[in-house]
RNA sequence: CGCGGAGUAGAGCAGUUGGUAGCUCGUCGGGCUCAUAACCCGGAGGUCGCAGGUUCAAGUCCUGUCUCCGCAACCA
């Protein structure tokens, strides 16, 4: 009997910075999707990547000084880079496609042939509002108070040869999909695009650009290059092996599969993608999932806002599993959520310290004190059940199929929502069979007893497998220490209460999920986000050069000399002037005051030679006089000041004029 | 202007097909001591933005209205 296939994508990401916590949430909530398949003994095909073509990506590695495949070959590949990430969040994706990859390129370009011969792309003209020192095209609607939105300059009206797709010609078919069918999900985006694409009436989309190169060739016409509609949205089928020869697994029958997209791609997945596929005679996704977004502070995180989470910080710092669970529990995965510090650190106090990981250090301590660790043969069962029996049971039976039923919707919140009421069940339990008074009495009631704890790890048992998809590496913690053998973690035994064996050996181990304290964790994050910020800084930063000339004699007229400082002290009252007292070689003291006392004590610079310039007019500061101005070399680090006095050799005399 | 979403206890949020308003934190009181100062029970606190309407019954449907947010060609 050949498994079910199930085939499930993230979208591919646009490598032209660092992904932060809003990328960590889709790919994570994929995987624990895959992961749920899997568990359910499906085949599963998981696939994420990167979609790497494009101008903003050309003008970054401009920017960069390398080349395009260079800068995104770092951000896929490099340290802190896109791979890296989904290592460190354990994804448990099974290929990655960048559309860069050979097979992908050329892949595209047939499929363009393909569309074109049948008729659904043809060449036109692209008529718009040109910016011509962005050189780029803008609609009307783009444009802000007519002019470019980038740099707000004048447009003008231009046209260029360009290719479209006859979106026109699918657009009551996708209607169709889309209103009476369950194609697209959640419902209420259903709404949002047929009223606002729809309804207005599906006009030509255009397909190809000649106003960048970063971007696959149009075979036949090779000065287009393929718009990221084409390029980007066919990675799904491509990476099945779609139109190339690397994989083979779009014939085996892996297509349709699901895609898995953030709200604001919705557009392209729901209208363009299946358009496309209808015009290639191929079958649609069997669903299109629209998830919601992590807000900040009720708003959007942006970087230009400055106010991104980074992802291996909070990984590192509560850990991975902790990090993955906090995300798929606390927001519906359909729309918004308000993402905080606090908020994270409550999740894994409250669920995971609190209730589960208590739930586990009590019952595998008291198996280990009353029982030695293995509970006695005969504790599966009970001849007379009491009513706290029967409810754990009854619940944490029942609880496969709710979760099942919640994850079919797309909804793992709730499904994590039916788990932790059964850990909760379980909490009280114990309160209501009350263990510690069982045992002091074991003639009496040492078989009850056996069998509390047997149920508390059975109800453990079950929770442990369907929490793990959601947190792979600390369930399989959890089933050493509850003693849960392979054939007692499988998705049919989570259905089965009595599963675990009766004499399973219990060993109490580390806490699973330590309880984190809140405020020294968040004054943590705190300065390791200041740091961070810090260390996006440039290393070191001058000034610019000044292109403006000067003529030699203005410069001549600036006398530098070399100084000893014969006396220095702080100015009372300033915090940052130094009063110097200096031999200039004409025997007469020369008074100057620098502003340099964040960086220099006085005591450390008597007798050091300098160098000043000496005809400047005199200027008081703080009441006093100076007469001249000492030299430094100033430069930023890591956007801190720094300044060095410049010091020459001692040999050289008070006086000599510098030329 | 258009489209979409949101307004529910002090804070943050749940509330599939309309039928006694829930959760987490906080707060007040009690219990327990197996456990990660954790666990369990109970109390206080909400006219579910506002105004109408449908209904035996509406946070849940309809109409109007106010406020906030997002989208408007590629940012999950």
């Amino acid at each position: 009997m050949e498994n079910k296939k199930f085939y499930i994508t993230t979208p591919i990401y646009y490598p032209s910075d660092k992904l932060h916590i809003g990328h960590t949430y889709c790919t994570v909530a994929t995987d624990a999707l895959a992961r749920y398949h899997r568990l359910k003994g499906e085949e599963v095909m998981f696939l994420t990547g990167t979609d790497e073509h494009g101008q903003k990506i050309e003008n970054k590695a401009k920017e960069a000084g390398v080349t395009p495949k260079e800068f995104v070959d770092r951000i896929v590949e490099g340290e802190g880079g896109v791979k890296a990430l989904w290592e460190l969040m354990n994804i448990s994706n099974d290929r990655f496609i960048r559309t860069t990859d050979d097979y992908h390129v050329s892949a595209v370009q047939k499929l363009f042939r393909k569309m074109y011969d049948k008729g659904d792309i043809y060449k036109g003209t692209y008529k718009g509002k040109y910016c011509t020192p962005c050189e780029s095209f803008w609609t009307e609607s783009q444009l802000k108070d007519g002019c470019c939105p980038d740099c707000g300059r004048p447009v003008v009206d231009a046209e260029e040869e360009a290719y479209f797709f006859r979106l026109s010609k699918y657009a009551d078919r996708i209607r169709d999909l889309l209103e009476n069918t369950d194609f697209l999900q959640p419902r209420s985006r259903v709404n949002e695009m047929v009223k606002n694409f729809i309804d207005p009436g599906l006009e030509d989309l255009c397909v190809s650009r000649t106003s960048f190169t970063w971007g696959i060739p149009v075979d036949f016409d090779p000065k287009h290059v393929v718009y990221v509609w084409l390029d980007a949205l066919t990675n799904y089928i491509t990476a099945l092996g779609y139109c190339n020869d690397r994989y083979d697994d779009y014939d085996k029958g892996w297509w349709p599969g699901v895609n898995i997209v953030g709200k604001e791609i919705v557009r392209f997945h729901s209208i363009i993608w299946p358009a496309m596929l209808m015009s290639l005679g191929e079958p649609l996704p069997k669903h299109v999932f629209g998830h919601g977004w992590l807000l900040l502070d009720g708003g959007k995180m942006s970087k230009s806002k400055g106010n991104v989470v980074d992802p291996y910080i909070l990984a590192e710092k509560f850990g991975v599993d902790a990090l993955r669970f906090f995300l798929m529990r606390t927001f519906p995965f359909g729309s918004d959520g308000n993402f905080s510090n606090e908020l994270l650190i409550q999740t894994i106090n409250t669920d995971l310290a609190n209730d589960l990981g208590n739930l586990v250090s009590r019952t595998t301590a008291m198996a280990g004190k009353y029982f030695g660790g293995t509970l006695p043969e005969g504790c599966g069962t009970w001849e007379a059940p009491e009513d706290c029996d029967k409810d754990l049971t009854a619940l944490a039976s029942g609880l496969r199929d709710r979760y099942e039923d919640a994850m079919e919707q797309f909804a793992p919140h709730k499904a994590l929502d039916e788990v932790f009421k059964v850990i909760q069940r379980a909490n009280k339990y114990i309160d209501e069979t009350a263990p510690w008074a069982l045992a002091k009495d074991m003639d009496a009631n040492g078989r009850r007893l056996a069998h509390v704890l047997y149920n508390l790890l059975e109800a453990t048992r079950i929770c442990g497998i369907l929490l793990s998809p959601f947190m792979p590496e600390s369930m399989e913690k959890l089933f050493a220490q509850t003693g849960a053998p392979a054939e007692g973690r499988t998705w049919d035994s989570a259905a089965q209460w009595g599963a675990l064996p009766e004499t399973v050996s219990v060993t109490k181990g580390e806490n699973l999920f330590p309880r984190i304290d809140m405020e020294k964790a968040i004054a943590e994050l705190e300065a390791a986000a200041a740091a961070a910020k810090k260390a996006a800084l440039p290393a070191v930063e001058v000034e610019p050069q000044l292109t403006e000339k000067v003529d030699f004699d203005t410069f001549c007229k600036s006398d530098f000399r070399a100084v000893k400082v014969k006396a220095c002290e702080a100015v009372k009252k300033s915090a940052k002037l130094l009063k110097f007292t200096l031999d200039d070689g004409t025997g007469v003291d020369r008074q100057i005051l620098s502003g340099i006392h964040a960086w220099y004590e006085p005591e450390d610079l008597v007798g050091k030679t300098l160098i000043a310039i000496v005809n400047l007019p005199p200027r008081k500061m703080m009441g006093l006089e100076s007469n001249g101005m000492l030299i430094s070399a100033v430069h930023t680090e890591k956007g801190e000041e720094c300044l060095h006095l410049i010091m020459v050799d001692d040999a050289i005399p008070a006086g000599a004029k510098l030329c």
